[in-house]
DNA sequence: GTCTATATGATGATAGAC
DNA sequence: GTCTATCATCATATAGAC
């Protein structure tokens, strides 16, 4: 779900659709998704200003005008590229279906799940290096943590919000050691002993 | 102790020194001292990459050609600036010197005592931003936590190198949120409610 | 010690040909 | 849709005058 390609009628060969008239161009079909492609891969190794537009359209085998020409700016690109990953609309009530003595485990299985996976790594790993050096990257950020995650958290539980704040923080430290500094033995840790030293951590905050 | 200025020998009037003949010139006493201040604000701002040279000369209200002068390379400006704020061989005996069930909560208050401080956090704050973009930072920083925290924590303490380095996610996850992303209520938390948070999970960790 | 001048190259953005 | 050409900026680094 919330796949990191294949937006609903952007994929694909345009079917058979045929003419239709105006209105519509056929076009966005394939290199738009290769310089977004390209883009995510970029934004989540060096960060939004340490990604070039030159740089993306020359790993998307693409003119740099050409993604100027898609969108516009050099933040339409982000914006398009971050579009979500990962929606905690859906993810925090499953971990909030879990009986209570497992939220703890829960959240870590779920949240290093994700981590795992490349693909939703990407734009979460982007969001968080960006966010590191640039502003305006930070307050989208710090938007999306407060109103999608902490709020909707908070509103479905009563854990004060210092508490969930201090386990996301848990996390995002975390994943920033074994991701990013690749620190031993944690960059090499398999999931389960991730989660089991997590767990507990988690459990205690939430519980 | 180890604080921002003042290496013995290179700061101040230079004293009673008089004529020494050959070998040592008289100066690098001031500008020299400005420009690091320079650096290290702007690097803790923008990380390495997003420093540049000129940016730091045109703060120290000096030319940029002087820096290369000075530091020979960015390179040179960033090692130089780093020279640690923060010298774990003073701070984990002072930790471990604790009963150990307080070890938790002496951490905690340590940690945070040196985020606290500007002075103090300048610097590691840099390199934590830089890390995040830039390989040879993130190698510098695994490099120090590798050897000067993790192995010598290590070695003092039969912890477990994994307990270690999740605790050490905790405290980098949670400065992110309060002096990176300023997410509320974290950001605005005192001290003793900070410690109180965390507390209980370094003892976790390490007791 | 401090500066000007310059070599060299990358960046985001735009205008406009095909 | 895709490209060339170009603008205006900014960067690190060096050589060398004073």
């Amino acid at each position: 779900m919330t796949s990191t390609r294949g937006n609903p009628g952007t994929d694909g060969t345009d079917g058979a659709r045929g003419a239709r008239g105006p209105g519509r161009r056929p076009g966005r079909t394939e290199t738009r998704e290769a310089i977004l492609a390209a883009a995510r891969e970029l934004f989540a190794e060096k960060g939004y200003d340490g990604a070039s537009l030159r740089a993306i359209a020359r790993s998307a085998a693409v003119d740099p005008a050409l993604v100027h020409h898609f969108f516009g700016s050099k933040e339409g690109v982000f914006i398009e590229a971050m579009r979500f990953p990962v929606d905690p609309a859906v993810l925090l009530p499953r971990i909030m279906a879990a009986p209570r003595e497992r939220l703890g485990e829960t959240m870590a299985r779920t949240f290093l799940g994700v981590w795992q996976d490349p693909d939703r790594r990407a734009p979460i790993l982007a969001m968080l290096r960006s966010a590191m050096t640039n502003e305006r990257a930070a307050a989208l950020m710090r938007e999306f943590l407060t109103s999608a995650l902490f709020a909707r958290a908070g509103a479905a539980t009563d854990v004060p919000r210092l508490r969930l704040q201090a386990a996301a923080g848990q996390m995002i430290g975390l994943v920033i050691l074994r991701y990013v500094l690749r620190v031993e033995p944690l960059a090499s840790a398999s999931e389960d002993e991730m989660v089991e030293l997590v767990a507990p951590v988690l459990q205690n905050y939430l519980g």
